[in-house]
DNA sequence: CATATCCGGCTTGTCCGACAAACTATGGGT
DNA sequence: ACCCATAGTTTGTCGGACAAGCCGGATATG
């Protein structure tokens, strides 16, 4: 049994040395005191300085590396690190697929995460987010006969989509969602003939609202945009009180950090 | 220099023996054949299996603790368990502050996640959620003149109207910003007087729709209380795009699992 | 018989020392 | 100035060790 936290008392602060450790190099690096990219030094140092065994300190490096705080280069050597998005997104879509949530939960979730990130991206996308959203949409106007590849390029197309809204924190609210749409997009596009002619449609409509700095063109695409995939969820019989499937922490699980 | 990662090849698959060994445990839990609460086993009994040295089997474990799919129990052994949310939320936050993300983001973000709360929240609250948040409601009013106080009963606020949508994905989405607000909600408090008056009153108008399962009523004072969120923000002098401190990693540092 | 106590075993957290493989740097030869 | 070999560093892993805490069972005691 783990233990019951019921209240009155706050856990008592036992902290062995590998967290001490690890807290000691992860306040150096919120602090600013180290930066991204300056080395942390070698093991061999840490321990010297720490005073506790190589081990010790190998098992803190292993805490904050899953945390992004610190990484490994090329040459193995330790280095202070920004935590990178997609690692803590593909964790929270993991997160999500254990505790069972349901499509509907994860629709109405991305339905407004998308719509803002069309509608930010109208306001703020420059020439170059641009130009790699019409590059996506030319790639997907040949893959119209391609489920699978459609898919991707519809995942990759919303990602597009919330990077050019510039708005980081949304971008990252965004993901996690993102990376649970794309295997049943690509089952949609299987069972629904007429759903990837509609999908690129929205995704022609949405580039054109984007250029012409029409934030509620956006909007009103994204909304239908997501609205079909609803609808094709549905029409492909599915029930969007269905939870996630396991299968998909697959897609999830590739390489956190 | 971290390695560049320059198109051409993919990074080939270079595992070390601990990787292994955690990615193996964590394909046991995500299948579920490990269930949450199930054993692990002892560190012993995993060198056995896995067949390498403990101190590696050590930092697959220290690996997968932090990812929040294995815990400690009271009685420091292993059982495999379900990431919390609070421990990714506050990880997310921790990323968002040393991406330094402006304020800019922040708000425009919190804004759609904080109305789709209160408007899943109408259509779906139940007694028990609307009850939370009376008392959460009784507390701030008797708590008027205490910045802090009102700052942290805020954020709970908030929290308990996303929890009160029943809707996990959103729920997960909208802490990371919710962490950040808290800490310049106290400083908006402390410097624009009739901020309290207004929250409170905003609140008030919220459960109201909770309660008459008005989505577009929660939605509509969702968004006033945003706003004057950003409008105490700009009248305390401060600009929406200045980076979040990192004075505030405090709050979100805290105690990751 | 019921209870209290003690003891031994198991498990974790940490330490020590060791070694192969990979990488770096240094210096010598051309 | 350039190339190569050699020595030194650093990491990943190993084996073994020990103290402290927890558990269960055996034992002593009322």
């Amino acid at each position: 049994m783990l233990a019951a936290a019921e209240g009155r008392f706050e856990r008592v602060e036992v902290a062995s040395a590998c967290h001490l450790v690890a807290e000691a190099i992860e306040r150096e690096i919120l602090s600013g005191r180290l930066r991204p990219g300056d080395g942390v030094g070698t093991e061999a140092a840490l321990c010297r300085q720490f005073g506790v065994n190589r081990s010790t300190v190998r098992e803190a490096i292993r805490m904050l590396e899953q945390g992004g705080l610190v990484q490994r280069g090329g040459d193995r050597r330790l280095y202070a690190s920004l935590p990178r998005y997609s690692g803590l997104s593909s964790r929270v879509s993991r997160a999500l697929i254990l505790h069972e949530v349901t499509f509907r939960e994860l629709w109405a979730t991305a339905r407004v995460l998308e719509i803002a990130a069309a509608e930010q991206a109208a306001e703020n996308a420059d020439a170059a987010a641009i130009a790699a959203l019409e590059e996506n949409q030319a790639r997907a106007e040949q893959a119209l006969d391609d489920p699978a590849r459609l898919a991707e390029l519809d995942s990759q197309f919303h990602s597009l989509m919330s990077k050019a809204s510039r708005n980081r924190v949304l971008d990252l609210a965004r993901e996690p969602a993102g990376l649970l749409f794309f295997p049943t997009t690509e089952m949609i596009c299987r069972r629904v003939p007429e759903g990837a002619a509609r999908m690129v449609a929205a995704h022609r409509h949405l580039i054109e609202a984007l250029k012409a700095r029409d934030a509620a063109g956006a909007a009103l695409w994204m909304a239908r945009h997501v609205a079909d995939w609803r609808k094709g969820f549905e029409r492909a019989g599915r029930d969007l009180d269905e939870p996630v499937e396991r299968v998909f922490a697959r897609h999830a699980l590739r390489a956190p950090y």
